[in-house]
DNA sequence: TCCTAAAACGAAATGATTTCTATTTAGGAG
DNA sequence: CTCCTAAATAGAAATCATTTCGTTTTAGGA
């Protein structure tokens, strides 16, 4: 149990409890987005209880402050996604494996500077991701 | 009724079925994203009967051909826009009330270049859009 | 005018996600 | 180290947008 994710948990205002902790250590180490459903099913076996709505829940609250990021998929799935880089980023994420690769630099502020410019309003966020096969899936058949 | 839809309809492959052209009819002359369910509301008076998994069916199949786009929401629920643009392009959509502002270009080809090149893979779609409040909307109370 | 694949119907199913109420717990205060 | 309270969890049940299914209708080419 990584005791780093105590302290980002601290930062975020919210409790350090043991089934938050495993689903955010569950998410860290993997390269992969995960549902729900699947970290629910692995966590199962750590706990004498754990619902499912814990762990939707848990995975929104830690969205919403940041701490993990939601991935947005073709089948309008929740999947969610442990990114060490604190910095504003972006994600390339393979259909096939589930991998999720950083993008660099995004450009996007200037985009948004252009679009409040020419029809005012306010941009409240983006969503920018790269949706493919990475470099280990591609070519060897369809995404699932 | 557009004769032009029924156009871009042949030109999709898909047949040009009253139903659907109402659809797209309505979708046209709207500067909103707009849901199924609202879209089948408003054209029940038109049809003596028309099912609302046909206008599902309908949207789902025309945003695939390209004929209409699909908005990302926060809540997940199903949007579709038509967009006289059919240039490459991407959206500013306003969370409030559904206006839909086209964002010129987004350079995201070079970004997507500059992943393939540093991951590998294959990119086969990109999300991009920005969300917020338009210029009517933004000082005027939180979004709904 | 015919024929056939495509489109539409609509009732029913689906299933991911959320809600609800009661119970438990983390963690700051004393 | 206790207490206390707001926050977190359980788990069953509900929700409800979306899809499926088998049947009927229709667009549009031959």
């Amino acid at each position: 149990m990584d005791q780093g994710h105590a302290l980002a948990l601290k930062e975020a205002g919210m409790k350090a409890t043991p089934k938050r902790l495993a689903i955010l250590d569950m998410l860290d180490g993997e390269h992969c987005y995960a549902s729900p459903e699947e970290l629910w099913k692995r966590l199962r076996d750590k706990f004498d209880r754990l619902g499912l709505p814990t762990v939707y829940r848990n995975l929104e609250e830690l969205a919403e402050s940041g701490v993990i990021s939601k991935v947005i998929h073709p089948n309008r799935q929740l999947y969610y996604y442990f990114c060490r880089n604190r910095e504003h980023h972006h994600h390339f994420v393979c259909l096939s494996c589930r991998k999720v690769e950083d993008i660099p630099s995004c450009g996007i502020e200037a985009l948004e500077r252009e679009v409040i410019q020419k029809n005012g309003g306010r941009v409240l966020s983006h969503i920018l991701q790269l949706n493919g096969l990475c470099g280990g899936c591609a070519g060897k058949g369809d995404p699932q």
